[in-house]
DNA sequence: GCGATATTCAACCACATGGTTGAGCAAACG
DNA sequence: CGTTTGCTCAACCATGTGGTTGAATATCGC
């Protein structure tokens, strides 16, 4: 029987935060709204679909909790909700436990932009022994 | 300039991690795989849906590739595979800077990022001349 | 061999999703 | 005032998704 969820804090966000991260256009309107507040046209413009059907997204991603829209005249301003994206965050923490040992070798993968060349430095870790893995760690 | 930046690695990847990460069947089911590698029956044991049924959420899994897939005999032993949820969790590392922004002193980020190149004073207002393409492939 | 086990596969269903279009509506502009 | 702007809404469509059932396919135990 598997245990009750690590998410039952943050009950079924979890799940509209990941789905509306799982959609390319969304994400490049996150990374726009990254750059400060913008309008629903602003984060359309860029999209070659039609200004409704970006609209969408935007309202997608307003019902997941990673924006919010304050609306100014007939302007609709949506800015970045960083707490959404936190639980999703804490999610990936929670398994970061678990995933402790191929964590660090991922840390080498996130290096690997700045260390790129240079130093041969592998680490050689040991290549993990799948059979122990992550049950000493709880 | 709109970087493509963190998806660049794995392209499409990151649609079919964050779908698979979306459903909390499968949420659930990589919890159950972080206790240890489990046969397709026992990911579904817990779950009151038909096992064909459960066996399509291992299915996204995989081809998410958050699990890898090895045959042995009759039964099919699933196990984590750290390598894609690297590129998720590489993808809030990089949003992480621009969230901190908006949560607390944005001009902490804001130094540590202009100030090496002396532009001065900021406003992340500023619509940046994004009217050039970022839509398609990313 | 036989039968039970572990799993995939195919067909099907209800419904959500991503996209379109066209209309409608409130606010800003001249 | 009327017209344009910014945006939502509703209808529609194609496809995808989560779920079912009923096979079919290997494999293990006897």
């Amino acid at each position: 029987m598997v245990e009750q969820t690590p998410q039952r804090k943050s009950p079924d966000r979890l799940d509209a935060v990941f789905h509306a991260l799982s959609d390319p256009t969304r994400r490049l309107m996150l990374r726009s709204l990254a750059g400060g507040d913008r309008t629903v046209g602003e984060l359309a413009a860029p999209f070659r679909m039609s200004f409704a059907g970006a609209a969408k997204h935007v309202k997608t991603l307003e019902r997941s909790g990673l924006i919010r829209r304050t609306v100014r005249g007939r302007t609709h301003i949506c800015r970045l909700e960083p707490a959404a994206l936190a639980n999703a965050n804490a999610w990936f923490r929670y398994y970061a436990r678990f995933w402790e040992q191929s964590l660090d070798a991922l840390e080498a993968v996130l290096r690997e932009e700045d260390a790129a060349r240079g130093k041969p430095s592998r680490k050689a870790r040991k290549l993990p022994q799948q059979k122990d893995r992550l049950n000493e760690h709880h």
